[in-house]
DNA sequence: GTCTATAAAGGGATAGAC
DNA sequence: GTCTATCCCTTTATAGAC
Protein backbone atom coordinates (compact mmCIF):
# COMPACT_ATOMS: atom_id res chain seq x y z
CA UNK A 1 0.00 0.00 0.00
CA UNK A 2 2.47 2.36 -1.05
CA UNK A 3 0.42 4.12 -3.26
CA UNK A 4 -3.20 6.37 -2.45
CA UNK A 5 -5.36 4.67 -4.42
CA UNK A 6 -8.21 2.60 -2.79
CA UNK A 7 -7.92 -0.88 -4.01
CA UNK A 8 -6.50 -2.46 -7.24
CA UNK A 9 -9.96 -4.37 -8.02
CA UNK A 10 -11.80 -0.56 -7.46
CA UNK A 11 -9.33 1.31 -9.50
CA UNK A 12 -8.60 -0.89 -12.24
CA UNK A 13 -7.66 0.22 -15.78
CA UNK A 14 -9.47 1.53 -18.16
CA UNK A 15 -9.08 -1.32 -20.67
CA UNK A 16 -10.12 -3.65 -17.66
CA UNK A 17 -13.30 -1.49 -16.91
CA UNK A 18 -14.40 -1.52 -20.26
CA UNK A 19 -13.83 -5.61 -20.47
CA UNK A 20 -16.18 -5.90 -17.35
CA UNK A 21 -18.57 -3.59 -18.69
CA UNK A 22 -18.88 -5.91 -21.93
CA UNK A 23 -18.70 -9.26 -20.47
CA UNK A 24 -21.11 -8.22 -17.96
CA UNK A 25 -23.56 -7.19 -20.46
CA UNK A 26 -22.77 -10.70 -22.44
CA UNK A 27 -23.52 -12.98 -19.17
CA UNK A 28 -26.45 -11.57 -18.38
CA UNK A 29 -27.82 -11.56 -21.95
CA UNK A 30 -26.26 -15.51 -22.37
CA UNK A 31 -25.92 -17.25 -19.45
CA UNK A 32 -22.96 -18.39 -17.83
CA UNK A 33 -22.36 -21.64 -19.88
CA UNK A 34 -23.91 -19.96 -23.08
CA UNK A 35 -21.66 -16.88 -23.03
CA UNK A 36 -18.50 -16.75 -24.50
CA UNK A 37 -15.15 -15.14 -24.34
CA UNK A 38 -15.22 -14.52 -27.88
CA UNK A 39 -18.05 -12.20 -27.61
CA UNK A 40 -17.07 -10.62 -24.47
CA UNK A 41 -14.03 -9.61 -26.60
CA UNK A 42 -16.11 -8.71 -29.99
CA UNK A 43 -18.42 -6.53 -27.82
CA UNK A 44 -15.45 -4.75 -25.57
CA UNK A 45 -14.07 -3.96 -28.76
CA UNK A 46 -10.59 -5.73 -27.87
CA UNK A 47 -8.61 -9.17 -28.78
CA UNK A 48 -9.32 -11.96 -26.84
CA UNK A 49 -6.03 -12.29 -25.75
CA UNK A 50 -6.65 -8.86 -23.70
CA UNK A 51 -9.42 -10.46 -22.12
CA UNK A 52 -7.28 -13.13 -21.03
CA UNK A 53 -4.31 -10.17 -19.94
CA UNK A 54 -6.38 -8.89 -17.45
CA UNK A 55 -8.88 -12.10 -16.54
CA UNK A 56 -6.93 -15.23 -16.08
CA UNK A 57 -10.13 -17.51 -17.53
CA UNK A 58 -13.73 -17.19 -17.61
CA UNK A 59 -14.69 -18.07 -14.35
CA UNK A 60 -12.74 -15.72 -12.91
CA UNK A 61 -13.90 -12.94 -15.24
CA UNK A 62 -17.20 -13.78 -13.72
CA UNK A 63 -16.64 -13.74 -10.65
CA UNK A 64 -15.19 -10.37 -10.95
CA UNK A 65 -18.63 -9.06 -12.48
CA UNK A 66 -20.58 -10.52 -9.33
CA UNK A 67 -18.47 -9.50 -7.03
CA UNK A 68 -18.84 -5.68 -8.81
CA UNK A 69 -22.36 -5.90 -8.84
CA UNK A 70 -22.54 -6.56 -5.36
CA UNK A 71 -20.82 -3.72 -4.41
CA UNK A 72 -23.02 -1.86 -6.61
CA UNK A 73 -26.34 -3.71 -4.43
CA UNK A 74 -24.69 -3.03 -0.93
CA UNK A 75 -24.67 0.54 -1.55
CA UNK A 76 -28.27 0.85 -3.29
CA UNK A 77 -29.82 -1.15 -0.31
CA UNK A 78 -28.64 1.47 2.30
CA UNK A 79 -32.16 3.54 2.64
CA UNK A 80 -31.01 7.31 3.52
CA UNK A 81 -32.38 9.38 6.51
CA UNK A 82 -33.80 7.29 8.63
CA UNK A 83 -33.05 7.98 12.21
CA UNK A 84 -35.74 10.37 12.51
CA UNK A 85 -39.28 8.41 10.78
CA UNK A 86 -42.18 6.73 12.93
CA UNK A 87 -42.76 3.50 12.59
CA UNK A 88 -44.92 3.31 9.04
CA UNK A 89 -42.20 5.83 7.43
CA UNK A 90 -39.15 3.46 7.95
CA UNK A 91 -41.07 0.73 6.60
CA UNK A 92 -42.37 2.23 3.83
CA UNK A 93 -39.13 3.82 2.82
CA UNK A 94 -36.97 0.82 3.54
CA UNK A 95 -40.08 -1.32 1.10
CA UNK A 96 -40.29 1.25 -1.65
CA UNK A 97 -36.28 1.47 -2.35
CA UNK A 98 -35.88 -2.14 -2.22
CA UNK A 99 -38.76 -3.03 -4.28
CA UNK A 100 -37.93 -0.57 -6.88
CA UNK A 101 -34.63 -1.90 -7.05
CA UNK A 102 -35.22 -5.71 -6.78
CA UNK A 103 -38.00 -5.12 -10.09
CA UNK A 104 -34.87 -3.13 -12.27
CA UNK A 105 -34.41 -5.28 -15.28
CA UNK A 106 -30.56 -5.18 -14.16
CA UNK A 107 -31.32 -5.84 -10.85
CA UNK A 108 -33.38 -9.14 -12.16
CA UNK A 109 -30.37 -10.10 -14.86
CA UNK A 110 -27.50 -10.30 -12.27
CA UNK A 111 -29.97 -12.27 -9.80
CA UNK A 112 -30.97 -14.44 -12.40
CA UNK A 113 -27.57 -15.65 -13.63
CA UNK A 114 -26.28 -15.73 -9.77
CA UNK A 115 -29.10 -17.75 -8.54
CA UNK A 116 -28.13 -20.22 -11.74
CA UNK A 117 -24.73 -20.57 -11.03
CA UNK A 118 -24.41 -20.39 -7.60
CA UNK A 119 -23.95 -25.06 -7.66
CA UNK A 120 -21.21 -24.47 -9.21
CA UNK A 121 -19.63 -21.04 -7.73
CA UNK A 122 -20.95 -20.95 -4.06
CA UNK A 123 -18.85 -18.43 -2.88
CA UNK A 124 -20.84 -16.17 -5.08
CA UNK A 125 -24.39 -17.01 -3.61
CA UNK A 126 -23.26 -16.02 -0.69
CA UNK A 127 -21.75 -12.64 -0.87
CA UNK A 128 -24.80 -11.78 -3.02
CA UNK A 129 -26.79 -12.95 -0.25
CA UNK A 130 -24.32 -10.86 2.28
CA UNK A 131 -24.15 -7.58 -0.04
CA UNK A 132 -28.28 -7.59 -0.63
CA UNK A 133 -30.47 -9.50 1.09
CA UNK A 134 -28.35 -9.86 4.28
CA UNK A 135 -27.45 -5.82 4.42
CA UNK A 136 -31.01 -5.04 4.57
CA UNK A 137 -32.60 -7.21 6.54
CA UNK A 138 -30.25 -5.98 8.97
CA UNK A 139 -31.16 -3.02 8.40
CA UNK A 140 -34.41 -3.21 9.01
CA UNK A 141 -33.80 -5.44 11.95
CA UNK A 142 -32.26 -2.56 14.02
CA UNK A 143 -34.58 -0.01 13.73
CA UNK A 144 -37.97 -2.86 14.63
CA UNK A 145 -35.58 -3.98 17.57
CA UNK A 146 -35.29 -0.12 18.84
CA UNK A 147 -39.26 0.24 17.97
CA UNK A 148 -40.24 -2.79 19.99
CA UNK A 149 -38.18 -1.77 22.66
CA UNK A 150 -39.83 1.72 22.68
CA UNK A 151 -43.52 -0.37 22.58
CA UNK A 152 -44.84 1.05 19.43
CA UNK A 153 -44.25 -2.65 18.34
CA UNK A 154 -44.99 -5.78 20.01
CA UNK A 155 -42.64 -8.92 18.51
CA UNK A 156 -40.40 -11.62 19.73
CA UNK A 157 -38.05 -12.05 16.75
CA UNK A 158 -37.08 -8.81 15.03
CA UNK A 159 -34.80 -10.13 12.64
CA UNK A 160 -37.42 -12.76 11.64
CA UNK A 161 -40.25 -10.75 11.40
CA UNK A 162 -37.75 -8.17 8.75
CA UNK A 163 -37.46 -11.04 6.58
CA UNK A 164 -41.42 -11.67 6.55
CA UNK A 165 -41.42 -7.98 5.86
CA UNK A 166 -39.57 -8.22 2.88
CA UNK A 167 -41.45 -11.10 1.77
CA UNK A 168 -44.73 -9.38 1.80
CA UNK A 169 -43.15 -6.69 -0.21
CA UNK A 170 -42.25 -9.06 -2.66
CA UNK A 171 -45.07 -11.56 -2.65
CA UNK A 172 -45.56 -12.75 -6.08
CA UNK A 173 -44.00 -9.53 -7.78
CA UNK A 174 -40.32 -10.54 -8.46
CA UNK A 175 -41.65 -13.96 -9.13
CA UNK A 176 -43.32 -13.00 -11.95
CA UNK A 177 -40.93 -10.51 -12.96
CA UNK A 178 -38.36 -13.34 -12.71
CA UNK A 179 -40.55 -15.27 -15.50
CA UNK A 180 -41.01 -12.95 -17.53
CA UNK A 181 -45.19 -12.94 -16.75
CA UNK A 182 -45.18 -9.36 -15.61
CA UNK A 183 -43.08 -7.38 -17.91
CA UNK A 184 -43.06 -3.46 -16.35
CA UNK A 185 -43.86 -2.82 -13.29
CA UNK A 186 -45.46 0.39 -12.81
CA UNK A 187 -44.69 3.03 -10.33
CA UNK A 188 -48.23 2.74 -9.22
CA UNK A 189 -48.19 -1.41 -8.51
CA UNK A 190 -44.85 -0.77 -6.82
CA UNK A 191 -46.57 1.59 -4.38
CA UNK A 192 -49.90 -0.44 -3.86
CA UNK A 193 -47.44 -3.02 -2.90
CA UNK A 194 -45.18 -1.31 -0.53
CA UNK A 195 -48.45 -0.30 1.09
CA UNK A 196 -50.11 -3.12 1.20
CA UNK A 197 -47.09 -4.91 2.86
CA UNK A 198 -46.66 -1.99 5.69
CA UNK A 199 -50.56 -2.15 6.40
CA UNK A 200 -50.53 -5.82 6.90
CA UNK A 201 -47.08 -5.92 8.76
CA UNK A 202 -48.44 -2.96 11.48
CA UNK A 203 -51.35 -4.62 11.89
CA UNK A 204 -50.34 -7.96 13.08
CA UNK A 205 -47.40 -5.92 14.89
CA UNK A 206 -49.12 -3.55 16.54
CA UNK A 207 -48.85 -3.56 20.04
CA UNK A 208 -51.92 -5.25 22.18
CA UNK A 209 -54.15 -2.14 23.65
CA UNK B 1 -57.81 -40.41 -30.33
CA UNK B 2 -58.25 -43.90 -31.15
CA UNK B 3 -56.21 -45.50 -28.85
CA UNK B 4 -56.94 -45.75 -24.97
CA UNK B 5 -53.40 -43.85 -24.55
CA UNK B 6 -54.05 -40.66 -22.75
CA UNK B 7 -51.27 -38.41 -24.44
CA UNK B 8 -48.25 -39.19 -26.74
CA UNK B 9 -46.25 -36.81 -24.26
CA UNK B 10 -47.40 -38.73 -21.08
CA UNK B 11 -46.78 -42.03 -22.60
CA UNK B 12 -43.10 -41.72 -24.37
CA UNK B 13 -41.56 -44.97 -25.01
CA UNK B 14 -38.88 -46.24 -22.22
CA UNK B 15 -35.98 -44.88 -24.29
CA UNK B 16 -37.67 -41.59 -24.21
CA UNK B 17 -38.38 -41.38 -20.46
CA UNK B 18 -34.80 -43.11 -20.06
CA UNK B 19 -33.46 -40.29 -21.63
CA UNK B 20 -35.84 -37.47 -20.35
CA UNK B 21 -34.60 -38.38 -17.05
CA UNK B 22 -31.01 -38.34 -18.02
CA UNK B 23 -31.12 -35.12 -18.85
CA UNK B 24 -33.37 -33.70 -16.28
CA UNK B 25 -30.24 -34.40 -13.79
CA UNK B 26 -27.63 -32.75 -16.52
CA UNK B 27 -29.66 -29.96 -17.04
CA UNK B 28 -30.28 -29.52 -13.69
CA UNK B 29 -26.82 -29.98 -12.66
CA UNK B 30 -25.11 -27.84 -15.41
CA UNK B 31 -27.52 -25.25 -16.60
CA UNK B 32 -28.96 -25.20 -19.87
CA UNK B 33 -25.53 -23.51 -21.50
CA UNK B 34 -23.45 -25.78 -20.03
CA UNK B 35 -25.39 -28.70 -20.40
CA UNK B 36 -23.90 -30.48 -23.94
CA UNK B 37 -25.83 -33.63 -25.59
CA UNK B 38 -22.78 -35.85 -24.69
CA UNK B 39 -23.17 -35.84 -21.45
CA UNK B 40 -27.58 -36.24 -21.60
CA UNK B 41 -26.53 -39.48 -24.04
CA UNK B 42 -23.53 -41.08 -21.14
CA UNK B 43 -26.00 -40.62 -18.91
CA UNK B 44 -29.12 -42.25 -20.32
CA UNK B 45 -26.73 -44.87 -21.83
CA UNK B 46 -27.57 -44.34 -25.47
CA UNK B 47 -25.55 -42.82 -28.09
CA UNK B 48 -26.04 -39.09 -28.77
CA UNK B 49 -27.98 -40.21 -32.53
CA UNK B 50 -30.64 -41.95 -30.62
CA UNK B 51 -31.35 -39.01 -28.43
CA UNK B 52 -31.82 -36.66 -31.38
CA UNK B 53 -34.15 -39.45 -32.83
CA UNK B 54 -36.55 -38.69 -29.93
CA UNK B 55 -35.62 -34.66 -29.52
CA UNK B 56 -34.92 -32.83 -32.24
CA UNK B 57 -32.67 -30.07 -30.53
CA UNK B 58 -31.01 -29.22 -27.53
CA UNK B 59 -33.80 -26.63 -27.28
CA UNK B 60 -36.57 -29.14 -27.60
CA UNK B 61 -35.39 -31.30 -24.77
CA UNK B 62 -34.94 -28.74 -22.74
CA UNK B 63 -38.80 -27.75 -23.53
CA UNK B 64 -39.80 -30.99 -22.78
CA UNK B 65 -38.19 -31.53 -19.34
CA UNK B 66 -39.56 -28.51 -18.06
CA UNK B 67 -42.96 -29.07 -19.21
CA UNK B 68 -43.09 -32.36 -17.85
CA UNK B 69 -42.07 -30.59 -14.62
CA UNK B 70 -44.45 -28.40 -14.66
CA UNK B 71 -46.53 -31.06 -15.10
CA UNK B 72 -45.51 -32.58 -11.89
CA UNK B 73 -45.49 -29.39 -9.66
CA UNK B 74 -49.29 -28.66 -11.28
CA UNK B 75 -50.04 -31.43 -9.15
CA UNK B 76 -47.73 -31.27 -6.18
CA UNK B 77 -49.39 -27.84 -5.54
CA UNK B 78 -52.78 -28.98 -4.92
CA UNK B 79 -53.18 -29.52 -1.11
CA UNK B 80 -55.70 -32.09 -0.53
CA UNK B 81 -58.96 -32.47 1.71
CA UNK B 82 -59.36 -28.32 2.59
CA UNK B 83 -63.12 -27.94 1.85
CA UNK B 84 -64.20 -28.25 5.31
CA UNK B 85 -61.52 -26.68 7.06
CA UNK B 86 -60.93 -23.46 9.19
CA UNK B 87 -59.21 -20.99 8.46
CA UNK B 88 -56.38 -21.24 10.04
CA UNK B 89 -56.14 -25.16 8.92
CA UNK B 90 -56.76 -23.72 5.47
CA UNK B 91 -53.83 -21.46 5.58
CA UNK B 92 -51.48 -23.66 7.70
CA UNK B 93 -52.13 -26.76 5.11
CA UNK B 94 -51.37 -25.14 2.47
CA UNK B 95 -48.91 -23.10 3.80
CA UNK B 96 -46.57 -25.93 4.92
CA UNK B 97 -47.46 -27.99 1.46
CA UNK B 98 -46.18 -25.04 -0.57
CA UNK B 99 -43.17 -24.55 1.45
CA UNK B 100 -42.03 -27.77 1.94
CA UNK B 101 -42.07 -28.69 -1.65
CA UNK B 102 -40.46 -25.30 -2.82
CA UNK B 103 -37.19 -25.61 -0.53
CA UNK B 104 -36.60 -29.27 -2.04
CA UNK B 105 -33.65 -29.44 -3.88
CA UNK B 106 -35.18 -30.71 -7.34
CA UNK B 107 -37.64 -27.93 -6.67
CA UNK B 108 -34.74 -25.48 -6.04
CA UNK B 109 -32.92 -26.91 -9.07
CA UNK B 110 -35.33 -26.61 -11.40
CA UNK B 111 -36.67 -23.21 -10.56
CA UNK B 112 -32.96 -22.19 -10.39
CA UNK B 113 -32.69 -23.26 -14.47
CA UNK B 114 -35.83 -21.97 -15.49
CA UNK B 115 -35.50 -18.41 -14.07
CA UNK B 116 -32.25 -18.67 -15.70
CA UNK B 117 -33.51 -19.76 -19.11
CA UNK B 118 -36.69 -17.25 -19.21
CA UNK B 119 -35.16 -14.22 -21.14
CA UNK B 120 -34.20 -17.15 -24.05
CA UNK B 121 -37.09 -18.96 -23.56
CA UNK B 122 -40.25 -16.64 -22.70
CA UNK B 123 -43.05 -19.55 -23.07
CA UNK B 124 -41.32 -21.83 -20.31
CA UNK B 125 -41.52 -19.03 -18.00
CA UNK B 126 -44.56 -18.53 -18.31
CA UNK B 127 -45.33 -22.31 -18.63
CA UNK B 128 -44.30 -22.54 -14.83
CA UNK B 129 -45.96 -19.73 -13.57
CA UNK B 130 -49.05 -21.11 -14.17
CA UNK B 131 -48.34 -24.82 -13.23
CA UNK B 132 -47.21 -23.60 -9.84
CA UNK B 133 -47.63 -19.81 -8.20
CA UNK B 134 -50.64 -19.28 -10.32
CA UNK B 135 -52.39 -22.45 -9.26
CA UNK B 136 -51.89 -22.44 -5.66
CA UNK B 137 -52.55 -18.35 -5.64
CA UNK B 138 -55.26 -19.60 -6.97
CA UNK B 139 -56.69 -22.31 -4.76
CA UNK B 140 -55.80 -19.88 -1.87
CA UNK B 141 -57.84 -16.77 -3.39
CA UNK B 142 -60.89 -18.77 -3.73
CA UNK B 143 -60.97 -19.90 0.06
CA UNK B 144 -60.22 -16.36 0.99
CA UNK B 145 -63.11 -15.56 -1.38
CA UNK B 146 -65.26 -17.80 0.37
CA UNK B 147 -64.19 -16.92 3.78
CA UNK B 148 -64.22 -13.16 3.03
CA UNK B 149 -67.76 -13.92 2.62
CA UNK B 150 -68.50 -15.38 5.65
CA UNK B 151 -67.49 -12.84 7.69
CA UNK B 152 -64.07 -14.87 8.93
CA UNK B 153 -62.19 -12.73 7.40
CA UNK B 154 -61.75 -9.28 6.44
CA UNK B 155 -60.02 -8.72 3.28
CA UNK B 156 -60.77 -5.96 -0.42
CA UNK B 157 -58.35 -8.30 -2.56
CA UNK B 158 -58.37 -12.07 -1.51
CA UNK B 159 -56.48 -12.61 -4.74
CA UNK B 160 -53.63 -10.00 -3.76
CA UNK B 161 -54.06 -11.16 0.02
CA UNK B 162 -53.12 -14.55 -1.13
CA UNK B 163 -50.31 -13.38 -2.90
CA UNK B 164 -49.31 -11.75 0.44
CA UNK B 165 -49.57 -15.10 2.07
CA UNK B 166 -46.92 -17.22 -0.17
CA UNK B 167 -44.56 -13.70 0.30
CA UNK B 168 -44.58 -13.96 4.13
CA UNK B 169 -44.81 -17.86 3.99
CA UNK B 170 -41.43 -17.98 2.16
CA UNK B 171 -39.95 -14.82 3.39
CA UNK B 172 -36.12 -15.35 2.81
CA UNK B 173 -36.26 -18.84 3.57
CA UNK B 174 -36.44 -19.82 -0.42
CA UNK B 175 -33.90 -16.87 -1.41
CA UNK B 176 -31.09 -18.43 1.29
CA UNK B 177 -31.88 -22.07 -0.21
CA UNK B 178 -31.03 -20.42 -3.73
CA UNK B 179 -28.01 -18.78 -2.80
CA UNK B 180 -26.62 -21.64 -1.12
CA UNK B 181 -26.58 -19.67 2.39
CA UNK B 182 -29.35 -22.66 3.45
CA UNK B 183 -27.76 -25.95 3.01
CA UNK B 184 -30.37 -28.13 4.60
CA UNK B 185 -33.92 -26.99 5.89
CA UNK B 186 -35.08 -28.39 8.46
CA UNK B 187 -38.70 -29.40 9.62
CA UNK B 188 -38.85 -27.34 12.51
CA UNK B 189 -37.85 -24.49 10.58
CA UNK B 190 -40.48 -24.73 8.00
CA UNK B 191 -43.42 -25.76 10.69
CA UNK B 192 -42.24 -22.29 12.64
CA UNK B 193 -42.69 -20.15 9.15
CA UNK B 194 -45.56 -21.39 8.32
CA UNK B 195 -46.94 -21.17 11.78
CA UNK B 196 -45.63 -17.64 11.53
CA UNK B 197 -47.24 -16.48 8.30
CA UNK B 198 -50.35 -17.78 9.30
CA UNK B 199 -50.29 -15.96 12.44
CA UNK B 200 -49.22 -12.56 10.89
CA UNK B 201 -52.03 -12.67 8.27
CA UNK B 202 -54.77 -13.70 10.23
CA UNK B 203 -53.90 -10.95 12.40
CA UNK B 204 -53.66 -8.56 9.68
CA UNK B 205 -56.81 -9.70 8.15
CA UNK B 206 -58.90 -10.56 10.93
CA UNK B 207 -62.59 -9.04 11.01
CA UNK B 208 -62.95 -5.59 13.22
CA UNK B 209 -64.69 -6.40 16.18
C1' DG C 1 -34.54 -47.13 -33.80
C1' DT C 2 -30.03 -47.55 -32.63
C1' DC C 3 -25.41 -47.58 -33.31
C1' DT C 4 -20.33 -45.74 -34.90
C1' DA C 5 -18.10 -42.28 -37.06
C1' DT C 6 -17.69 -37.77 -38.56
C1' DA C 7 -18.74 -33.39 -40.20
C1' DA C 8 -18.73 -28.34 -39.31
C1' DA C 9 -18.52 -24.97 -36.13
C1' DG C 10 -17.34 -22.77 -31.94
C1' DG C 11 -15.41 -23.19 -27.30
C1' DG C 12 -11.44 -21.68 -23.80
C1' DA C 13 -6.96 -20.57 -23.65
C1' DT C 14 -2.10 -19.39 -25.43
C1' DA C 15 2.32 -18.32 -28.42
C1' DG C 16 4.85 -15.00 -30.33
C1' DA C 17 5.30 -10.57 -32.79
C1' DC C 18 5.25 -5.82 -31.72
C1' DG D 1 -0.37 -4.54 -22.99
C1' DT D 2 -2.29 -5.56 -27.20
C1' DC D 3 -2.67 -7.75 -31.30
C1' DT D 4 -3.04 -11.93 -34.96
C1' DA D 5 -3.05 -16.46 -35.49
C1' DT D 6 -3.57 -20.80 -33.82
C1' DC D 7 -3.78 -24.97 -30.74
C1' DC D 8 -6.61 -28.35 -29.04
C1' DC D 9 -10.75 -29.71 -27.42
C1' DT D 10 -15.79 -29.94 -27.18
C1' DT D 11 -19.99 -28.66 -29.16
C1' DT D 12 -24.39 -29.55 -31.86
C1' DA D 13 -26.06 -32.18 -35.24
C1' DT D 14 -26.08 -35.70 -39.00
C1' DA D 15 -24.72 -39.68 -42.43
C1' DG D 16 -24.81 -44.24 -43.21
C1' DA D 17 -24.50 -49.09 -41.63
C1' DC D 18 -27.38 -52.44 -39.40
Amino acid sequence: MTSPHRDKSEVASPKAEQILKAAAQVFMNQGYGSASMDLVAREAGVSKATVYAHFSSKQQLFAAIVRGECRRHARAMVTPDLSACRVEEVLYRVGANYLQFVVRPRSLAIFRVVIAETPRFPELGRIFYESGPSVITEELTTHLRAMAAQGCLAMEDPAFAAEQFFGLLRANLRLRCLLGVEANVSAESIERAVNAAVSVFLRAYAPER
